[in-house]
Parts: structure tokens; sequence; C-alpha cells
DNA sequence: CGGGGTCTGTGTGTTACCGAACATAAGGGG
DNA sequence: CCCCTTATGTTCGGTAACACACAGACCCCG
């Protein structure tokens, strides 16, 4: 089903001028990206980046005792592999997929040379990673400070606003996993979150069904990194979309 | 004594060819920072960026309940408003001197002159703005996984990093507010360290007289964080230091 | 449609950190 | 040099989250 796929369902993708988009095109490839699936590991070499659609993916540092922890998430308004443009090629952190779906995958070669011309596409991928690092920097502060049951609801509504639907397919025990929490914690505060009224869960489902509820729990981590998001990003052009001859990869 | 001053004890400065150094020294200002100065406040419209040479900036954010936690540290190894070229402008934490000392101050418009050239400042600034990245990934890490102590050791071993001496002039409060933690945690903490002989204190001054035996107490969050500075900066060259006509101001 | 693996719920005991209150001591300014 | 501000030490009760253990429930697959 091609037509239901469209590299404009990544934002960044959308935000491209004409003559950069058709630069890219050709290289881009539509590839599925399954729940688990490891896009990136901790010190490895980027061969591609990758343009969430329909997925997300976290980033997550693991710790030498086996603990980890979410440093940040990336879904349809960014991309994964900034390391390889900011000149380092590798990062300390490791690349999962969260929730499946789809994405375009860029050769890193191609990227680099579109990310060289020094120009909107630069300066665009310049601003995403301002807004990753402030979404990294309130996931410090809120570690710090806030509930287990208020750092869910922060990690829902962020997950919430990369999917098209209000049901996201997800354990508890992963959800534990990307908080850096124990999965009776999660279960805890999940249980509470149910009985509020705000989600309806069963094995592996969370239906949200009072976001603006969640958004009267959730502590102000939330808020500030959506609005570094809409600032730095909001302003970008949708470009009209046409069709493009891209590749499926499988 | 501007003989006791010089832009190269910056390593971002020091790391710049004669041409672009040529370009930026008549425009450095060696500016004296003292303890508690807010150099940026969230939100706020970025005047000049800062080059610390012998004092040490902190990069905060505030809560709305007045908590705050560090999010990451600059001292002489980076530079002090990176929102700047990444096209944000502004950021959403604040940026206060954690150690008094001296820096120099280069106005935003020929930061960006020079960024705009997009050479070898553009990807030194780039390759710093993710070695920073990364300790903002590792302070999230750290604050859901490690005990104050052993984050009070990280802390530390940071800033004795970018100081020239073993002592740093700090009192636990202050301690306490970078970590996000109470006083009383810092003052347990720290009695721990002294008696086991790593450090040694007195009102307002902390004397780390172990350094080894920190490294060994300390969390793995530091070693990622000092192995990324390492290899996204280390092999930067020294430019050969040569007199310059610097602008002090006051 | 039934069994078994997986996911979720719950309990108990423990610990680290919090919040507040207060005691003590250091050391710089008058 | 003494006092008073400010830094540090200590205590107490409270709580959120942990570690471990196990019970129950779902639902997918054969």
């Amino acid at each position: 089903m091609s037509s239901t796929h469209d590299p404009n369902q990544n934002h960044l993708l959308a935000a491209l001028l004409d003559a950069e988009f058709d630069r890219l095109a050709p290289h881009l490839e539509l590839i599925p990206m399954l729940l688990g699936d490891v896009l990136y590991e901790s010190g490895g070499k980027l061969q591609y980046v990758y343009f969430p659609t329909t997925s997300i993916i976290s980033l997550h540092y693991v710790l030498e005792d086996g603990g980890s922890s979410e440093i940040a998430g990336v879904g349809n308004e960014g991309v994964l592999g900034i390391s390889l443009f900011m000149g380092g090629n590798t990062t300390p952190s490791r690349a999962v997929v969260q929730t499946g779906g789809h994405g375009y995958r860029l050769s890193s070669r191609i990227l680099m040379e579109e990310f060289n011309r020094a120009g909107p596409v630069m300066r665009l991928l310049l601003r995403y990673t301002q807004a990753l690092i402030t979404q990294m920097s309130q996931t410090a502060v809120c570690n710090r400070h806030h509930s287990v049951e208020q750092q869910l609801c922060r990690w829902l509504l962020l997950t919430l606003d990369r999917l098209p639907s209000n049901e996201l397919t997800m354990t508890q025990e992963l959800i534990a996993s990307m908080l850096g929490v124990r999965r009776e914690g999660v279960t805890e505060a999940a249980g509470r979150l149910q009985t509020g009224g705000f989600i309806r869960y069963r094995r592996g489902h969370i239906t949200v069904v009072d976001r603006a509820g969640l958004e009267d729990e959730v502590c102000e981590c939330y808020a500030v990194v959506k609005k570094e998001f809409a600032r730095l990003l909001s302003d970008v052009k949708q470009r009209q979309s046409k069709p493009a001859a891209i590749r499926a990869v499988r």
C-alpha cells in the first residue's frame, strides 16, 4: 500500500523546499520499523539516518548494570542520527524502536552532502537538534524532581503527540524500562490514572480517554518541551505534497 | 594583570586556526565573571556568547515551584550560547556563574558571521555541542539511577577538571541547588567523602585530596562524559599562542 | 477451546531521600 | 577581637520508590 506512505508524514521532510526534497527523494527508502529493532547501537557507525513517519524511536542509555533510561524520543517530528552532522559520528546511546511502524531512511553520505551545502536543510536540522536538546534537558530535570506518575503522564502525552490515534501498544514493562523505573511503579501509576478516568488499558494496550485531564496532571516539563518544539519547528512551511518515486525496501 | 589572561586558556578559542582567531580576536572582550552572575535568563536574547577561562558557568532549569537542577556545566572547554548558532536564539534554561573567574565574551553578531562561513569554526562549535548533549543526557541518566553521593562525586570531578587547582570555593547549599537535592543530603554525602579521606572541606571550600579515590567512587556517568569530550575535542590542534590585542572590559 | 507464557496486580519489608526544626561553629566585618 | 551572619551538623518523622515474591488474569497459538 505505497499510497498510504508519504515522506511528508515526517515533519522535517515535509518542511524541505522543493529543490531540496527533489535532491533527497531519490535516496529515501521506505522501511518498516518493528518494535524492538535496534537502529543504532552505542558507539556504532551511522550508515543511515532515519525519518520516522508512523513509528517512534527511543534514545536510551544502557548502564553497566543493565539498567536504562530514555534520554529522548524521536517520532514523525524528527530524525534519528544527529551525531552524524554534529560531527561526532557516534554517541554513547542506543536507539530502539519503541512503537512499530514505518519510516524513511537516508544514506549518511547523501545527508551529509546536503548538510554541507550549509543552506536551509542544515539550519532546519540544527533547529531540530536544539529542540531535541530541550527534550533531553527536561528529561534530566523531570527525573530529578517529579513523581513516577507525573513522568508517566509526560511520557504518554509526548508519545501520543507522535501517533495518529489515542491508543498506544505498549506493555507496562516496556514503559518502565523507558522511564528507568520498576514495572510495579508503572502498574501503580497507571492504575491511578485509570481510576482517575484518564486512561484505560489492557494487556499491552493503553487508550487515552481524557487527554485534557492528563494535561492537568502532568508536570510542567511536558509543556516546556512541546512549546520549544512548536517554537523551533512550527514555522517551517509545509511543502505542497507531490508524487515522488520512493523505493521501498523489502 | 593582562599577562595572566589569554584567550588560549579557553580550549575552543585555542583550537582556532590563525586566520579564524585573527578575525575574532579584535572582538573578544575579557570580562570578570562573578559568582552568581546571571549571564543568561530563560527565554532571553543572547547579546554575547561567553568563553570561560578561569570561571565555570552552570546551565540550570528553574522549576515553577522554585526548585532547580543543573543541566550541564560550561568551563574552559566550552562556550555559553549554543542556541545562538543552533538557530533557536533562546533556551528555556538559565546560565549562572558557579565559580567566579574570568572569561571572554564575543558579540553574537560576530560569532554568527564566523559560523555562517560554514568552515572549521562551525564544525568545532557543532562538535562541542554534541559533547554538551552527552553531558546533558548523562545528567538525565545519573539523576534517575545514582545516589546523591555518586552524583556529588561526578559533579566534583567535572568541576575539578575545569579548574587549575584542587580546591573549589563552593558552599554545600550551592552544590545542593546544582544537583537539585537538599542541602542536608550534600552535607551527609560530603561528610562520608571526608571520612573516607577523599576530600577535606571547611566553610565554603572543598579540597580534593584523593582524586584517584574519588574516581573509584564515582558512577560510570563521569567517565562517559569525559571520554566523549576527549573524543570530540581533543584532536583539536592547539594553535601557537601569540600576543593579541584584547580589550578588557571594566 | 484449552493450556501456557506473558502481562498485570498486590503484598511485605527496606532504603534513600525529603521536609522541617534546631544546634553548633566558623570566620569576616565592624 | 568580638559578634553576628552564614555555613554546617544532627535529629526526627514521613514518604516515594525499591527489591523480591507470588498470585491472578489475559490472550494467543496450537
